[in-house]
DNA sequence: GTGGACCTTCCAGTGCAGGGGAAGGTCAAG
DNA sequence: CTTGACCTTCCCCTGCACTGGAAGGTCCAC
């Protein structure tokens, strides 16, 4: 299969699946005599897996982890999970760090509510802020 | 006072205020016969502003369109409050985004408390994620 | 034999907010 | 008179995940 017909079937782009393999998401492709890639069907699973990570909001690196100690023969099952611990951190962090900020930028927002160009001294630049 | 000086009181770095210069988020500075800047001390409100409204998710650029309303004689008020706005809008969706992903990744990580590797098949790569 | 769709490599840029460091000028203290 | 701290401009680098485009090779149908 050549490389536009798997990115199709997985969903991306020729250019994408180049960078993948630049990145070692996946092996140096078998080649036709001409130099095109040649892709086995299954290789559409492992693009599938890179988006499954992608959804679990993992970087393209740490997905490489993964692949990297698959490929090495083992069971990456505790990486996965003490990936999965590290990113279910971040996002609670994230999120607080967020909420956090949407209520300080509502509050400020609630005090603009009646806009009073007047009232703003031009060294303040904007009351408001 | 030279940059130096500003950017402590300020606290940042002259690297950091050249920027703001060249992206226009201050006047082009005084300089002394030397070539050196040369501020007013009042120029230190000015990076106050940007830390607030840094403080706020405002982008640099978004910061940049208050003062550019500022300096030409007018009040920013409005567009402050349509900025925070539309940041709050931003902030609700991404908090949003992330409740969801961090729901899933728990679904995730919880699949994977007790780890099973023989359970894995390799086309797989991992069957928790 | 030619057109167009596909493929190849390589280089460069995107957005964001700076940081690193070179090569050289200036200033005050000792 | 020299040392060291500060300043100047200049260009490149960072992280992340791609994307765009140029210049050239290949394949297949008409």
């Amino acid at each position: 299969m050549r490389i536009g017909e798997l990115a199709e079937r997985a969903g991306t782009t020729a250019k994408t699946l180049r960078f993948y393999e630049e990145q070692g998401l996946l092996p140096p492709a078998e080649r036709t005599p001409s130099r095109y890639r040649d892709y086995a069907p299954e290789t559409a699973a492992r693009i599938d897996f890179v988006h499954r990570g992608q959804a679990a909001g993992l970087t393209l690196a740490q997905i490489r982890q993964i692949l990297d100690i698959r490929d090495g023969g083992a069971a990456p099952c505790e990486h996965v999970r003490d990936l999965l611990d590290a990113r279910l951190a971040e996002i609670e962090q994230q999120i607080a760090q967020l909420t956090a900020l949407r209520d300080t930028i509502a509050e400020l927002r609630h005090d603009a509510a009646q806009p009073d160009p007047d009232s703003c001294s031009a060294d303040q630049v904007c009351r408001y802020l």
